[in-house]
DNA sequence: TCTTTCTATACGGTAAATGCATAGATCTTT
DNA sequence: AAAGATCTATGCATTTACCGTATAGAAAGA
């Protein structure tokens, strides 16, 4: 009999939660929806897995020996694919690095150039995420390494800081704050300011300096995925962004003024990568990187 | 991201065969499904697993690590489904007793009445296969215990024969062998006889008595899944089929006839289980049925 | 050049999964 | 005791995905 590990997700969401309005919005599905799937894998396993009333559902003996067990098959099944994509970036010669937006800023670039004039033979891979995605992306082996805007979560990875920069307010040409010379994050406290959903809670603060240091949260602008979408809600003036420098200098649009914000703390940017991956390419990206950061 | 163990099941076909028709063929499905499900997974791991030219099919590297991940991650999932299964049932102190056809005759009925007699907590849940099915059952964790009819692969179980039957043959009840007492194999020579794709060959040559004392092969009749359909074809004139002498007091059809065939070996007929079943309910139903058969 | 032997693609028909609306069941509140 | 609140399950219409057949396309061998 087969399953797909979707079903395997399900349940292991549901015995968490033991509501299934609760879970199959955590999931994003319809209710209807997590009950029909539950309800197949109970039929496949000829075995309910679930004690349901209309009042409250709890697990089984059966459903209770079968949760680690389908936790651990999650585990194998994302180890599995890690390795295939690990194997196959090895076998070609390739280094993935992995960032969002600027990245690192020139020092990305001239990482790349160094790395390959010392390591002629292996081709580096920038590869673009959405916010946040970095991550993701180191954890499901899609990248080797990456530059990583802290803060973030980096629990199981090596975590290197490489580059400082300052913050900068991002606004339309034509905006009122575009004649300073620079800005005070209180300055921003009636701007409507860009946000994301993709990227954990803690790092959309950080970013929208929230709470401000006068204790007022931000007003809450559009939300976007990236950083085109958000230089497009930008220019057309329906918010202001805050970004590190290297953002105003790799997207150079003319219709965008950026101002530094002289009160608030810098972006720290890390390479960091998987603490599992200790072999030689790895390494020698890290120690080009390391030092171009401590030459300047 | 999911993948459904289907997929994983292709991947190790293709990657044993090395040739889409031929795996194609062995899972059962089109060719062109074949290469769709493979190139759906490769896309999903962002990594090709195979090399393809329209001369060969090779394993890539990435393909050669993930090959003995993808069965592990088969062989688990199989264990997390036998493990629900083996807990459902010891909660509901249920027996799960295996058979196919007659099963064990008399000896079975008379087993589970002295079983549920010492054991009055548990109950007792026969469980009816197609040819073949206990086998598959005992692996997957359908059933506790079965009772398993020989030759068959007992590899990995508890294997105890507990009665010997009498092989018969039975015919339409107007057949012009119905009028002897007893009948020699080699009187069945030009009788068609009826066989299963469900079952491996040895039982099915086991069986049909192939190849037979002159060497000859039997002529292959109609095949069925399972004992009702066997009697229909047999009933119905277009073959003969050899079966132990409890399912001619089974299945008592007034249109059958059985005789004795007096020069075969009879029908084994075991009690097994997965060793790894070591608890209570199920030696205590092998010492049962161990002492109803030392006593016959 | 013409087979042969593979995998990949196009296409039409069928089965399955999805979301919405709502029924049905069981507590809680008034 | 009746009304309300809070769950899960079901019916239904729509979209999506999946399968098999037929066939194209590529590459090696005769």
């Amino acid at each position: 009999m087969d399953v797909d590990t979707r079903a395997l997700r399900y349940f292991i969401e549901l015995a968490e939660q033991l509501n299934f309005t609760r879970a199959s919005e955590r999931l994003f599905v319809s209710q209807p929806v997590l009950s029909r799937r539950i309800r197949r894998l109970e039929e496949d396993l000829r075995t309910p897995l679930f004690e349901r009333t209309s009042r409250q559902v709890l697990l089984t003996t059966a459903g209770e020996a079968f949760l680690p067990l389908a936790r651990q098959l999650i585990a194998d099944w994302q180890t599995a694919q890690r390795t295939a994509r690990l194997v196959a970036a090895v076998t070609a010669r390739v280094l993935r690095v992995g960032f969002e937006a600027s990245g690192a800023g020139s020092l990305a670039t001239q990482a790349y150039a160094e790395f390959r004039r010392l390591h002629p033979d292996f081709s580096v891979q920038p590869k673009r995420f959405e916010w946040g995605g970095e991550i993701a992306a180191l954890h499901d082996g899609l990248v080797d390494v990456a530059f990583v805007w802290l803060p973030a979560d980096t629990t199981g990875l090596h975590t290197e800081i490489v580059a400082i920069e300052q913050r900068m307010v991002g606004m339309a040409a034509g905006h009122r704050l575009a004649g300073c010379e620079t800005i005070s994050i209180l300055d921003l406290s009636d701007e409507p300011l860009v946000w994301t959903r993709r990227a954990p809670k803690h790092w959309v603060d950080w970013w929208a300096v929230n709470p401000r240091p006068d204790g007022r949260e931000p007003i809450w602008g559009p939300e976007n995925d990236n950083v085109e979408e958000m230089l497009e809600h930008v220019a057309s003036g329906s918010a202001v962004c805050i970004g590190p420098e290297s953002i105003g200098r790799h997207y150079g649009r003319p219709d965008l003024a950026w101002r530094p914000v002289h009160d608030i703390a810098p972006l720290r940017i890390a390479l960091c990568w998987p603490l599992s991956r200790t072999d030689q390419p790895v390494a020698a990206f890290g120690a080009v990187v390391r030092g171009l950061a401590d030459r300047t």
